[in-house]
DNA sequence: GGACTTCTGGAACGACTATTATATAATTAA
DNA sequence: TTAATTATATAATAGTCGTTCCAGAAGTCC
């Protein structure tokens, strides 16, 4: 907050939560300063700068305004008050149906904001990718803290456990951006959860079972 | 084929692969005409023009090529000569291989491609989507056909297994991109399809059960 | 040998991109 | 009141975007 100079004519807290439903619903590349000046209060080229340091910084910025708001959807995952099982079932449903309402963006702007990028861009991939690494560690430590706990048995898969839960989290994003109604993910994650106390045996696959590629 | 004129000194064909793997690896948009015409044999514009007609021309030409080489790992979900249940797990486990190859870009054209497009390029979006709505209603009909004839009992919730199943398979584009290798994600499917032969009864689920949306 | 057709390289198009320069307005501190 | 500081509006920067124009080259047809 500056004590002296002329007083900034914009809400910067409103800029940047405007930015970043921009940045969510057209991704970081298609979302041009114009357009995100326009949504920012129809701010000059000159205000931006001052404000912002760049495109990219104010992409930053709009990326942590989502953890700390629709993101938080994810912090079931490492929520301990509940049972691992209860807690992936939990963050699975919340992200599908935050993902799905139509009061902003379909879909999870850390997953969708940055796959179309040019290579001059790779740090706002990295970023991104860093933060869908983090609530796949989220996840993983929820499903060794069964293990730990007894929830699940020392045999347990973990990887494969973790790869499921999330490979399906993912696709959530893609489903939800093509209309995909929250009713539908819904009873699908019921069916996916019930794989949870499978028998362990099941978990050493047959080689045989398995299809061949091409 | 013309009769007359100048004949073309590059190859149409391998000019359509060449920018069929640029945009599979950038996207629609970051594949700018510039870095096109340089994969395609370094062509100049005019001689882009008289082969294709815009770029978009050439993505519908390029996703086409993709469909008919690459995408022919979905056609397992339509293979009547497998039970229901095989046709989905080879449909899966040979589109996580194809995704996981490291001979070509990662993931899946026809999800990743459009992402992120500005609002101007909704034909994109359009034509994408639209075959992926092709590949769900293989999935569907996949499903449908089980029940038919009794791979399934007539209690079988077909748009859950649906969603559920191509959920995961879009999961998987994400997955690939973020260099999840093959053998993970093959171990979450053989998981993942041990749902098909669960109890019916679970397909009804206690409303009891599902944790509520923050 | 024209006439006709198609493809070629190269220059140019207007519209956009993110960013910066310049000058002025509005505030606080001394 | 003056200096210092910060934000503002406006204009301009260099670069890229997809696309088009133009003159010439390289073929086929008569």
């Amino acid at each position: 907050m500056p004590r002296t100079g002329r007083p900034r004519e914009f809400d910067r807290d409103q800029a940047v939560t405007a930015a970043m439903l921009l940045f969510w619903e057209r991704g970081f590349e298609p979302a041009s300063l114009a357009q995100l000046r326009a949504v920012m209060g129809g701010i000059s080229p000159a205000s931006f700068y001052a404000a912002f340091e760049s495109k990219e910084a104010l992409f930053r910025e709009a990326v942590q305004q989502y953890i700390s708001t629709y993101g938080q959807v994810s912090e079931s995952f490492r929520d301990t008050s509940l049972t691992s099982k209860a807690a992936i079932e939990q963050g699975l449903r919340r992200s599908a149906r935050m993902q799905t309402e139509n009061s902003h963006p379909l879909g999870c702007l850390l997953v969708l904001s940055a796959v179309n990028c040019s290579p001059e861009q790779q740090q706002i991939r990295d970023l991104l990718a860093k933060e869908r690494e983090k609530v796949r560690g989220w996840i993983k430590d929820c499903i060794e803290r069964a293990v730990a706990n007894g929830e699940l048995p020392d045999s347990a898969d973990v990887d494969m456990r973790v790869t499921l839960f999330e490979t399906f989290l993912r696709g959530i994003s893609i489903q939800a951006q093509d209309g995909v109604p929250y009713e539908k993910i819904d009873a699908a994650i019921t069916r996916l959860m019930s794989t949870w106390d499978l028998m362990i045996a099941q978990e050493v696959q047959d080689p045989m079972t398995k299809a061949p590629y091409l």
